[in-house]
DNA sequence: ATGACCGGTCGTACCGGA
């Protein structure tokens, strides 16, 4: 069984790669980040052209989650219970200068999380908030958004099935992760608390599937579109393959597909693939 | 190839990304 884990960018953009990809690698089970696709416009009779079957998770311009599947796909679950939503900067004034008045509002969680079995295995598919810097608010909602993940996770993985849990995780696990740790001190991604989030997720049992760097002795996940960073290897490890240690003990192999980051028109994420015994 | 971002949007300029 072949698993996995792709930040694409917004699928529509992606098409024709995500197809060529899909084609080419033959993944049993993908998850899919920043879709940036409503979900009724998911573009799945293209994907069952290939075999796949879709779950799809997002409300518009940003966020958004997909899981495709060869292997079916059941109990599908928007979100997780007890998901944290966003709701912006506090205290924030209006265009007269005036505060606002703070008056409850109650907004949906953003399109960040999505859950399906597949192939007897539950699948989540997640796209943690980035954060922004560590003074903001969206920074406060990463963190909260973190701890009600692991609190769903934690339920989920009492039940003892055979669970993954892959996707943008928005954290560089350690300075190994991240090309130049200098350049992130005070930054998000690197935080203490942010690491700290990753660790009581481990701690639940989840295992960090590392996978194989290809070339280059980091297995980094991420390059920015800017300055040439892909070429000049200047990445970061923030996508991540976590599985519950009976999936985990079935690992083969694991890798880091840089070529899909490679060429005319490329995600600026490069897909984690895992290969289940 | 020795230099370098991209996607989205009823703001073609600006936000969000990390």
């Amino acid at each position: 069984m072949r698993l996995a884990t792709w930040n694409v960018n917004s699928v529509k953009a992606r098409l024709p790669r995500l197809l060529g990809w899909l084609d080419e690698t033959k993944p049993d089970v993908v998850c899919l980040q920043e879709t940036k696709c409503r979900a009724d416009l998911f573009p799945a009779a293209e994907v069952k052209e290939l075999g796949y079957a879709t779950a799809a998770h997002g409300d518009g311009r940003w966020n958004g989650v997909a899981v495709l599947s060869r292997v079916g796909i059941e109990d599908v679950s928007l979100g997780f219970p007890g998901e944290p939503s966003y709701a912006g900067e506090a205290g924030a004034e209006d265009e007269a200068g005036q505060m606002e008045l703070s008056e409850p509002v109650l907004l949906a969680p953003e399109a960040r999380a999505i859950g399906a079995t597949c192939g007897g295995v539950r699948v989540w598919s997640l796209y943690a908030p980035n954060g922004r810097t560590p003074e903001s608010a969206h920074y406060a909602y990463k963190l909260a958004w973190f701890e009600g993940l692991r609190d769903a996770l934690g339920a989920e993985l009492a039940e003892g099935a055979p669970l993954v849990a892959c996707g943008d995780y928005n954290v560089a696990p350690t300075d190994e992760d991240v090309w130049d740790p200098a350049v992130f001190v005070g930054s998000t991604h690197v935080t203490p608390a942010e690491r700290q989030a990753l660790a009581d997720l481990r701690a639940l049992g989840l295992r960090d599937v590392v996978p194989t760097p290809m070339k280059g002795p980091h297995p980094y996940t991420y390059w920015d579109y800017r300055a040439g960073a892909f070429h000049k290897n200047m990445g970061m490890r923030i996508d991540l393959f976590y599985a519950s240690e009976d999936v985990a003990a079935r690992v083969g192999s694991a890798y880091v597909d840089r070529e899909a980051r490679k060429g005319k028109g490329p995600s600026d994420h490069a897909p984690v693939v895992v290969d289940l015994d």
